[in-house]
DNA sequence: CTCTGTGCAAAAATTTTGCATTTTG
DNA sequence: CAAAATGCAAAATTTTTGCACAGAG
């Protein structure tokens, strides 16, 4: 097992190319944002919650700056923004499938819906509207098993 | 065929009524907004959009009276508050049926989904989540029949 | 008359922007 | 070196709140 340094490293490289293959440039500072907002941190980080998180790195990055790079990283297709009801924005790093938000009205608790569990609810969704679909935001609502 | 002040002055009896049976206080700000928030009027409206709509009856009512209003009708599960992918909310008259929304990316166009399109999607849900479900937000983006 | 609702102004919370400086390629 | 990114502070946007006054029941 390597030592936890090794981890970072090769998450910290595996982002350095992603932005280099798309004619990005590659900053401490973005490496550090897309550190702290791998799927391990725990996800649904606001901007706010995401600077304080980088900042235990590197207390110089502003929060101006992740907010600029949640921009990019979204615009990139590299993370993805959501509301789950709230007045801020979440951002989430792009998951290997697509997913949904359940939200626990009581304690919080959010749990994923993988997209397949929707059956042919685009196809359905395109059919009854016209609309050419690219991507949508679901969110359910209700209790968790422990809340409810 | 009625004069249209018979319109209005129906549809702000009805909504007195609906106060009032739920304890709360008839006020004519109340009334306006509830008639700005029609349908007829156009949907989707935000906080500002619709103070603007009030004003042009009463110009002496306040935006915050309009937030507190529509915090209060969302509560009475007179309104339903949405957000539509962009930063503030959008609001809308508690219809007949619940429905969903189809965003058009490029015109704004927003087509509305009913609830029976989806299937028996609440259900799958549920199982899959394990979640009791309440209510659900869902938000479509792609592009309309004219764009796309 | 009492309690709730409103107007107002001020603040809070979230996100964006202009500009000088630093860093990347 | 040139172009792009960052820090900072200031502003813009959206929503909330405290308080004195007005209006509903």
């Amino acid at each position: 097992m390597p030592p936890e340094g090794i981890h970072v490293h090769g998450r910290q490289r595996e982002a350095a190319d992603l932005l280099r293959s798309r004619g990005l440039r590659v900053t401490q500072q973005r490496l550090s944002i897309w550190d702290a907002l791998a799927p391990s941190h725990g996800s649904h980080l606001s901007a706010e919650e995401l600077t304080e998180r980088v900042r235990t790195d590197d207390p110089s990055v502003h929060l101006a700056t992740v907010y600029r790079t949640l921009d990019l990283l979204v615009e990139q297709s590299l993370a993805t923004r959501t509301n789950l009801g709230g007045d801020r924005a979440y951002y989430e790093p792009l998951a290997e499938h697509l997913h949904h938000h359940v939200v626990c009205e009581r304690c919080g608790a959010i749990a994923h819906l993988h997209d397949d569990v929707l059956g042919g609810l685009a196809e359905r969704v395109r059919e009854a509207s016209g609309y050419s679909l690219g991507s949508s935001e679901l969110t359910f609502y209700g209790l968790c098993e422990d809340c409810s």
